[in-house]
Parts: C-alpha cells; sequence; structure tokens
DNA sequence: TCGTGCCTCACCCACCGGGGTGAGGGTGTC
DNA sequence: GACACCCTCACCCCGGTGGGTGAGGCACGA
C-alpha cells in the first residue's frame, strides 16, 4: 500500500503523502502528482492507522486527504492528523462543487481544497499554495516555462502573479487554470510549425511530408532545425516544449 | 509574400490572413496560426495595396493586422479593410498593454484585439470570438480537450464557456488563457506516469530504465501499455495528449 | 553585393522505438 | 477461487528516427 520505491527522477524534493481509503483513488492521484516537476516522493497510504503512526516520525512537505461527499471519514482523518499535527499543510481532496465539504475542510484547518479533477497545473498550484518547498524557497515562474497559476478552491485567495487579478469575492468560484506568458524567445518557421503539429498529432515524416506535398527528406530537415531551436532531442520533447511555450493547443 | 502553398494539412477549414508591414512579423504570427487546429489555411501579407486588391474579390474568415506603438499605419489599414467591407472580421494585433491602441482599434470597427505575446490558446479563443467557422458552425469544446477559454483583451467580453465567470469591468485588465476540464476517462498507473514524464522529457527508453532503477523492456512494457491506453502512436502523440488533457506541466 | 535565413531535396548510417508475445508474481475485487 | 490489473523482464524484428553533410534557389536586409 505503500509506495516507498516509487520514487521519481530525483529532480523534484517534495515528498507529498495521498490518504484515500479507496484505492483506486489515491493510487489515481498519486500517479498525477508524479508528473509534477517538484514533486520528489509520492505515497499512496489507505489506512488510517497507518498515516497516523507515520506521522509521529515523518512529515511530508504537504499531506493530500480525499473525502468523498456526505462521508466524513476522509474529514476526520484530516481532523485527526490536524489535531496531533497543528503545522502539518493539509490539503482537503473532493468533489468539484461540494462547497459544504470546502467549509469543513477549512474549518478543521486544512490549507485548502482540491478537486479531484484537477489538472496538473492546479494540483501544482493546490501544492506551491501549502507550504511546497523546492531547494528550501517557494517555487517561482521560473525559466518562461508555465507554472500553476490560479484556482483550487475558492475560499483560497488567487495569487497575483504575472498581474492576474485575483479573485473578488469569496463565493464558491472556481478559476480555471492559467499559464504565465514567457518571453518566447525560439520563434518557428511556418513549415517547422506545421511538422511540429504533425509530430503531435503522431505522424511520421513520411506521412507529414505526403500531407504537405513535401519530400520525406525535406521533413526530417525541418524536424532536426526544430529540434535545435527548441533545444528538443527528440520529438517527444519538442512537442512537450511545444506546449510549455504555449505554441500548441 | 504571399504563401498560397502553405495550407496546412486540410483538417482545418478556416482562412486566415496576416496583414504587417514587418516581414517578421506577420510570418511569425502566421506561423503560430498554422497550429491551430481548425485554422486551415494561412496567408502572410505585407503591402497594404496587394490587401486591399485581394479582398476586392476573395475574403478570409479573418483578417489578422498588426499594429506598432505610436504609428498608425497597421491602425490605417484596419481603417481601409474595414470601411472598403464593414462586415469583415477584423482583429487588431499589438503589444500587451496598449491601452491606447485598444481603443483605437474598436472605434474603428475591429472585433478584437489580440497581445502579440498571445498563447495559441488565447490566439484560438480570439479567432472563435471574431466569426470563426467550422464547418459552419462555432467550435464547441469538444471531446474533452482543451479549447480556448478566457482572454484577448479587455474589451472583449469574456466568454462564459464551462461556467466561468464573465470578465467583470471593462477596466483594461486582460485574462489569462484559461483550459477547460475534461472528463479525464484515461488514467495512467503511477508507472506510466512516470515513464510519460520523461518520455516529455526527451529521455529514452534506456535513460528512464536507469534513472527508475527498471530494466529498458519493462520502460517498453509500460510504454506500450500508456499508449494504448492514451490512443497515442508513438511517444509524441502521447506526450501531445497528456498536455492536452491537463495530465502534464 | 554579400550574408543570412528559409525551403527544398538527397544520401549515408547507427540505433532507438514500437509491436507482438509470453510469463511470473503481487494485490485486490467479485 | 477466478478474474483483473499492475509491475517486472525477456526475445524477436523491422521500420522509422535523428545526426551529419552538401547543395541549389529564393527573398531579404545590412
Amino acid at each position: 500500500m505503500i509506495d516507498d520505491r516509487m520514487r521519481g527522477p530525483g529532480h523534484g524534493t517534495t515528498t507529498v503523502w495521498v490518504y484515500d481509503e479507496r484505492r483506486r483513488v489515491r493510487e489515481d492521484i498519486a500517479s498525477r502528482l508524479v508528473a509534477l516537476p517538484f514533486v520528489g516522493r509520492v505515497e499512496a497510504i489507505g489506512d488510517a492507522a497507518a498515516l497516523m503512526s507515520r506521522l509521529a516520525t515523518r512529515h511530508p512537505d504537504v499531506l493530500l486527504i480525499g473525502t468523498q461527499r456526505a462521508m466524513d471519514s476522509g474529514l476526520t482523518v484530516a481532523t485527526q492528523a490536524l489535531r496531533a499535527h497543528p503545522r502539518l499543510p493539509v490539503l482537503v481532496l473532493g468533489a468539484p462543487d461540494d462547497a459544504e465539504t470546502v467549509r469543513a475542510a477549512v474549518s478543521v484547518g486544512a490549507r485548502g481544497y482540491l478537486r479531484w479533477d484537477a489538472t496538473a497545473l492546479e494540483m501544482g498550484l493546490g501544492l506551491s499554495r501549502v507550504g511546497l518547498r523546492v531547494d528550501g524557497r517557494t517555487p517561482q515562474p521560473a525559466n518562461g516555462h508555465p507554472v500553476p497559476l490560479a484556482s483550487v478552491g475558492a475560499h483560497v485567495a488567487a495569487p497575483a502573479w504575472n498581474g492576474a487579478t485575483p479573485l473578488a469575492g469569496s463565493a464558491p468560484t472556481v478559476v480555471r487554470a492559467a499559464v504565465t506568458r514567457e518571453a518566447t524567445p525560439v520563434s518557428l518557421s511556418m513549415r517547422e510549425m506545421q511538422v511540429l503539429t504533425g509530430m503531435s498529432q503522431g505522424k511520421s515524416n513520411a506521412q507529414i511530408g505526403r500531407e504537405l506535398y513535401l519530400s520525406e527528406d525535406t521533413i526530417k530537415t525541418h524536424a532536426r532545425r526544430l529540434f535545435r531551436k527548441l533545444g528538443a532531442k527528440d520529438r517527444a520533447e519538442a512537442v512537450a516544449t511545444g506546449f510549455r511555450r504555449g505554441m500548441m493547443t
């Protein structure tokens, strides 16, 4: 039930624990967390007693606790954990519009509320608003790449990074994830962009060539050039940086 | 100067013309437009006379006109074009916070204002708010994939798709791009997610295996399984759908 | 006018990627 | 107890990928 060996490639330093009685849920959440750049180790825990005993000796940087509508199991665990360790950064995880649980979570001392259908970006923000540490500091919008900006739950004030306006009221409105704008020092040519788009659709060089009425060798040349421009090793990384730089949809 | 042969792979039907005197600018914008799924043909035009004569016989679905701060060349062209063709959907392109040009653009009849540093998502919305047609209809948030949601310029009312609140005032605040939430029917396991993340960082299967203390063959197995789950042909497409589904950052 | 960047195409070549298949062990669920 | 899913590893195989290099033409700007 506890995945100690499940550690990431090491560039992330934050440790996150995910508690939920439903195995499916906690593992689903955990698997999405490992994709976040600043997250190093994720552990999924399904037993309340185990969680408490672990908390006696070690603390995660963030503890995620899942809840089910009209069941207070998750909230009970959150209450227990926070009673024993009041400064523990706890995020409650629940249904998209469960205002009741949001209120309950806040009242027992949770730092925030995360919808279970949150995107990676939103999870990232949820974590970053909750005492996450990267090399001892709170993460900043780094080197022009997207960074969590807004959203999680209404009761959490939206940050004002990058000039975005904070949430006005405290109504249970949920602001959706946003992306910081980057200096975009790279600009791809039209053809390179078309090739990159084709790649993102799983097309082979030959296929792209056929669709653009070009030779496959020409596509390979464009590919090489766009790899250099984007600093990418292969098409997968090129596509990824395309998305991260806001060039793709 | 006019790229008639520069047509996309055909799944997009919208035709966009980009006007700007600076070659660099118009081609940069054009190259970013071709990446949008619903955009079929993009033509970059650098000469005002040529633009007007082309407009006499054919109309694009959207006409983008670039402006420079403290120069009215672009606005002059926009004025000309709109005087001759009042129903032409024109978007003015300009500096991020050039409120003056925004006002001027609106007053001459432009349908919206697009920051030159807009992300693909934002451009998509700019286009979709401006009379874009896909098979005769305005595009909807389709099959669970991200879709332009907010932003372009303050004077354009933000759409209320997905329950997001429209822009409150008419102040020159700019709402950043947002992403719709999708039903996320696929869930990757922890390992699959780690492999996908490695792919997005340009790592080879062997490299990923080394970092996770696994055999390369194991990575290949995880890769195959995640390809099937995501419906992807190769790692590039897998990474792309990972981003489109909000699983990656 | 020369240089630069883009577009186009070609050839060579090492090797990585992806599909197929099988298989053992673990942990839950019905 | 059967079933399903995940994790792990292995072997075979072919085709696609990516790097290097060269080269001609075109449009532009210094």
